[in-house]
DNA sequence: AAAAAAATTTCAAGTACTTGAATTGCCCGG
DNA sequence: CCGGGCAATTCAAGTACTTGAAATTTTTTT
C-alpha cells in the first residue's frame, strides 16, 4: 500500500534504526525516553499501522478464519454470520468469505484459497450441490480445524453446530396431527443436509400416528425452477388438496400463503401451514406464521467459539468430532387451525 | 498454519535450495528437467500452495478489498454484496469484511484494522450513526482508493455508486397524486442519506403539486425501537389518517400492511403502499407491493468495477470523485388504489 | 585520565518467496 | 590436461518486523 509507514522510514526520519524504533513502539525499557517520544511522536504523525502479514510469517498465525458461504441475500444464513462475527470480532479475529455460488472450479479450488491466505480454521456453510471426491480428500487433508455448519451426516468426522431438524419437523407434524389435521403436505429440500433431516422428521411424525405419506403432497424445492410457488399453486388448485403444509422454511410458507391467497383458500379455516426458522417475516406476515424457531445467532456464535477453540488447542481432529445440536421450539401463531 | 508445506522443506526434500523449487514450480528453462519433474511431484504431493501473504509484501498488493458492512441480515445490502463478491472474484480479488455495529471504538478503528491488512481499496456501506470527526480525517489521509456505498452528499469528495432515491422517491409520490390520492404520509430513515435523499424527493413531489406535509404524517424509523410497526398502527388508527403511505423500503410497507389487516384497513381500497427496493417481498406479498426498484446487484457490480479501475490505475483520488447513479423504476402492482 | 559499569543502540537471523547475478559442474576441443 | 562455453544450480538482497546478543556510547568510579 502506498504512503503506508514502516519501521524502516520512521528509523530514518528520526536517524535510529528500525529495531530501535521497533522497540521505542512497545515501550522497550531499553529505549531513551527521549528517543522513545520522538519516535512514538513520528509514529503518530503517520498512523503507523503495523503489517498484519508480517506477525502472520512469524507466529505462523493469520488470525483468519475462512468461511464457505452460499450467498449474502440469505436471511437465515445472514444471521448465523452475524453471530459467527461477533464472536470472531471479539477475539480478534478476522474472516475471509468466499461464496459457494461463485466459484467456477471444484470445491477444492475453494480449499487452495483457503490454504494460500494461511487461515487458522474453516467454517462451512451447506453448498448446494453434491462434493466431489477430489473435494473430499482435499477436505480430508486440511491442515486446520474444520467446522460444518448446519449440515451434517451419518458418520461425520467433522465438528457441526446446527439445529435440530429433524426434531423440529417431527414437533411441527405432530402439532397439526393434534389438531386434528391428517391431509398433510410437505414442501421440502433435498439439496441440503437439513432439508434431509426435517423430512425425515416429518415422515417419523406422520407414520407414528399412523398417517401414510402420499408422495403427490411432496414439493421438493430443487425440482423448482426459481421459487416453488408455482408448485404449491398447482398442488393447492387440484380439488384433493391437503389441508396442512409443512414447509422447509419460513420463506416456503410465506410462498405457500401467496399461493392460497391467489386461489381463495382461506388461512388458517381452509389450509394450515408451519414454517421453519422463525425469520422476522414468520411474525411480520398475516396471519403470522406458526412455525419452528431456530436460533441462528448462537448457532453462529457457538460455531465460531467451538472452533477458536479447538484452534487454541491445537488438538487437530484426532480427538473425534464435537457435535454441538442446538435445540428448536415451535411458535404457535395464527397460521394452524 | 501446521503442515503447509514451504518451498524450503521442498527444497530439502529434493536436495535442492529453494531458489530452486521456486524456479521448477514456475516452469522456468534454466531447471533441467528431470530435476523440474521430481520437484513438482514432490510439490502436488503435499499440496503446495504459495503463501499470499509473502506476494503481499513484495509487490505490495493485498489483492483484498475492505469492506464496511452494516450486519448480514439485511437483504439489498446482501444483494449489493452479491454482486460485489461476483465481481472481484472474477478479478481474483478476496475481501476482508468488518461490520459496523459490532465495533466498540470509533469508525477510525475499522480503517486502522484495514490499514494493517494492507487492503488495496474500501468499500464503505452507510454507517448508520454520525461519523467522528476523527473517522473523517482518517478517511482523508487513507492512502488507497474509496468507494462510498448508496450514501453521498453535497460536495462528497469520494467516489459513489447508489440508486438515484431522490428521483424515485418523487416518482412514486408522484404515481400515488396521479392517482387521485393526496392524504399522503411518509416513513422514512433519518440516519442514512438515501433515506434522507427519499425523504427530500417526497416533499419535492408533494410541493410541486400544491400538496402540504403533515408533519403528523411522518414517521422516522430512527425513532423507533425495534420495528415502525408500533407507530404506523397508531398513525393507522386515527381518525384523521392517511389514504396513501410511501415507505422508505419494502421491509417499511410490509410492516404497515401488516397494521393495516390488524387494523381491519383494506388495501388497497382505504391504504395505498409504495414500498422501496423492490425487494423478493415486494412480488411475493399479497396484494403484491407497488414499488421503487432498484438494482442491487447491478450497484455491487459497478462499485468493484469502478474500485478496481481506480486501483489499477493508481491515480489516487487527485482526479476528482466519480458519481454513479444508478436509475430506478416504479414497478406498479396491487398496493395502489 | 583510565578503567569499569551502565545505558543505549545496532546487528543478525529468522519468517516465505522472487529474481538477477554469481558460481559450480560438466563436456569438448586444442 | 586445462580453459572455453554452456547448462544447471545456488547466492544474495529485498519485502516488514521481532528479539536476543553484540557493539557502541555515555556515565560513574577510582
Amino acid at each position: 500500500m502506498y504512503g503506508v509507514i514502516s519501521l524502516k522510514k520512521i528509523g530514518r526520519l528520526c536517524g535510529v534504526s528500525e529495531s530501535t524504533v521497533s522497540k521505542a513502539l512497545k515501550d522497550h525499557p531499553q529505549v531513551k525516553a527521549a528517543t522513545r517520544e520522538r519516535i512514538q511522536m513520528v509514529a503518530r504523525k503517520y498512523n503507523y499501522q503495523p503489517n498484519a502479514m508480517v506477525e502472520c510469517m512469524q507466529t505462523g498465525r493469520s488470525k483468519t478464519i475462512g468461511i464457505a458461504y452460499n450467498k449474502f441475500n440469505d436471511m437465515f444464513a445472514g444471521q448465523v454470520m452475524q453471530g459467527i462475527h461477533q464472536t470472531l470480532y471479539r477475539n480478534g479475529y478476522e474472516t475471509l468469505i468466499i461464496c459457494w455460488d461463485l466459484i467456477v472450479g471444484d470445491g477444492a479450488d475453494v480449499l487452495n484459497k483457503f490454504s494460500r491466505r494461511r487461515v487458522d480454521g474453516l467454517l462451512l456453510f451447506p453448498m448446494e450441490k453434491l462434493p466431489s471426491p477430489y473435494y473430499l480428500e482435499q477436505l480430508q487433508s486440511f491442515h486446520n480445524p474444520i467446522l460444518m455448519i448446519d449440515q451434517t451426516w451419518a458418520g461425520n468426522e467433522y465438528d457441526f453446530v446446527g439445529s435440530d431438524d429433524q426434531a423440529g419437523a417431527f414437533q411441527a407434524t405432530e402439532h397439526l396431527i393434534r389438531r386434528g389435521l391428517s391431509k398433510i403436505g410437505n414442501v421440502c429440500y433435498g439439496a441440503v443436509s437439513s432439508g434431509i433431516e426435517r423430512r425425515k422428521g416429518f415422515e417419523t411424525a406422520m407414520s407414528e400416528n399412523g398417517l401414510t405419506v402420499r408422495q403427490d403432497w411432496l414439493i421438493d424445492i430443487t425440482d423448482c425452477l426459481e421459487t416453488p410457488y408455482q408448485k404449491i399453486y398447482e398442488l393447492l388448485r387440484a380439488e384433493d388438496r391437503p389441508e396442512a403444509l409443512v414447509c422447509f422454511n419460513d420463506t416456503c410458507a410465506f410462498e405457500a400463503a401467496a399461493a392460497a391467497y391467489d386461489l381463495d383458500i382461506k388461512i388458517p379455516q381452509q389450509l394450515s401451514l408451519i414454517g421453519f426458522g422463525d425469520l422476522d417475516i414468520a411474525s411480520k406476515m398475516r396471519p403470522r406464521l406458526t412455525t419452528v424457531h431456530q436460533s441462528p445467532e448462537l448457532i453462529g456464535r457457538k460455531a465460531a467459539q467451538l472452533l477458536l477453540d479447538k484452534i487454541s488447542r491445537k488438538e487437530g481432529r484426532k480427538a473425534g468430532p464435537e457435535h454441538c445440536v442446538v435445540p428448536v421450539e415451535l411458535i404457535e401463531r395464527e397460521s394452524v387451525r
